[in-house]
DNA sequence: ATGTGACTTAGAGTCCGTT
DNA sequence: AAACGGACTCTAAGTCACA
């Protein structure tokens, strides 16, 4: 998808993406990151692939566990 | 509470103030807002008192019923 | 180390009302 | 117009076995 285009896109799929970039971007895996923020593995995999309607108090735990604002994971980027 | 502190406020918290805020700013009640973005009249009002644990993809109708970015509701303002 | 389907339960979200 | 409560229904949260 090109940038231009991410406008429309659902703040749930940016939310998907970006935490899986900032993830990786950490060197951290789908596990650590579950044990960082006190959630199960497989909803973080879950919550990637876009398949899980986040609440923004797990939203800011896994804001928080990767040491970012929670912005960070609806801007566009 | 100061500006300057606002920063340890939760995401929720502050999700609930700026929806409170954008919504009197449009001059809408919360039975219209909940109607705009397909939600109950109660729960808007529970979501304000910063009572709900809401979702993303509520987070997002709420935004777009507003017409700003779901950002600008998390933003501290 | 991750994807996925299936599952239980806590709480999200609705609807009725009264203050 | 909004807060709040009780009683719902539905879905997100959270976990598991297995691929």
């Amino acid at each position: 998808m090109k940038r231009s285009n991410r406008q429309s896109e659902s703040a749930r799929a940016r939310f998907a993406r970006n935490l899986k970039t900032l993830r990786i971007q950490l060197g951290l895996s789908q596990e650590a990151l579950a044990a960082n923020a006190g959630l199960h593995r497989t909803y973080i995999g879950s919550i990637e692939r876009a398949e899980r309607n986040v609440s923004i108090d797990n939203m800011e735990h896994l804001a928080t566990a990767l040491n970012v604002d929670i912005i960070d994971l609806l801007r566009v980027q």
